[in-house]
DNA sequence: ATGATATATGCGTCTATGCGCAACTAAGCA
DNA sequence: TGCTTAGTTGCGCATAGACGCATATATCAT
């Protein structure tokens, strides 16, 4: 049951719940510095956080320039496919934030590509310098 | 999002993941010393957990003499509902051994009901005399 | 090449959690 | 009243995981 339990762990997190949520509600692929603009934690959290979850097996990532975009991965199994669905029925309320923020942050896009870093930048992880 | 984080902290654990689905599965309560001869943990153990996911909202219990007698408890909202039928999907071959322990225990109640403790003396949580 | 920028990762610390053991509660029975 | 039995709970230990910080990697621009 291992396999299973890897995967209702990497869910047992607030962070990384609300990316799944995120990334399934925007119908898109997003990369780390909007994730990070969006649910307002630290780049290197964010990171480790999609990190562990693209090894869990819910997202897929792919590489552009010096971007990484990522997304869910196509559900295969029943599993996956009904959990996701649980995700995306958690109410409204709880992610209407996390979206807010996306949805002004992807706003800075143009013609569909995210062009620039983290904007928040007390979010950057560096304190000093 | 705490609510569904702790639910999903709930089922990380694969005792636990295995007691749902085994309820589930039975499609009837079975009580702490079933459970112990299902899946051949000790019953300390198995008390633990079925009190955590009770007080995660995942099972409810009732008592009856010195048994006690766990179920899922009614699903009520969407996202509980979709977890369930998520857990339930978890491929046959992961649960066949728990299910097969549990059908050889239920043959040792009368009337429907269970009217001995745990069987295999060794999951007893007790060393000794 | 040099520097800037997007993302990833190694390390130390703190907290959370699972387990084993032992003691406890509660219900039935002699 | 005591003994037995089903289940619960408190304690200590060991491990796992999340975070902050610093640094590393990789890509692009000048």
């Amino acid at each position: 049951m291992e396999e299973y339990t890897q995967i209702f762990k990497t869910l047992s997190d607030p962070t990384r719940l609300r990316i799944l949520r995120l990334l399934l509600d925007a119908g898109k692929e997003l990369c780390v510095c909007e994730l990070v603009d969006s649910l307002e934690e630290p780049q290197y959290n964010v990171s480790k956080h999609v990190t562990a979850m693209r090894a869990a097996g819910l997202l897929k990532s792919r590489k552009e320039g010096r971007w990484v975009y990522y997304s869910p991965r196509d559900t295969d199994g029943e599993f996956l496919k009904l959990l996701s669905l649980a995700v995306a029925a958690i109410p409204e309320r709880h992610v209407k934030h996390d979206r807010a923020e996306l949805r002004k942050r992807l706003k800075l896009r143009e013609r569909g590509k995210c062009l620039t870093g983290v904007q928040k930048e007390h979010l950057l992880g560096k304190v000093s310098s």
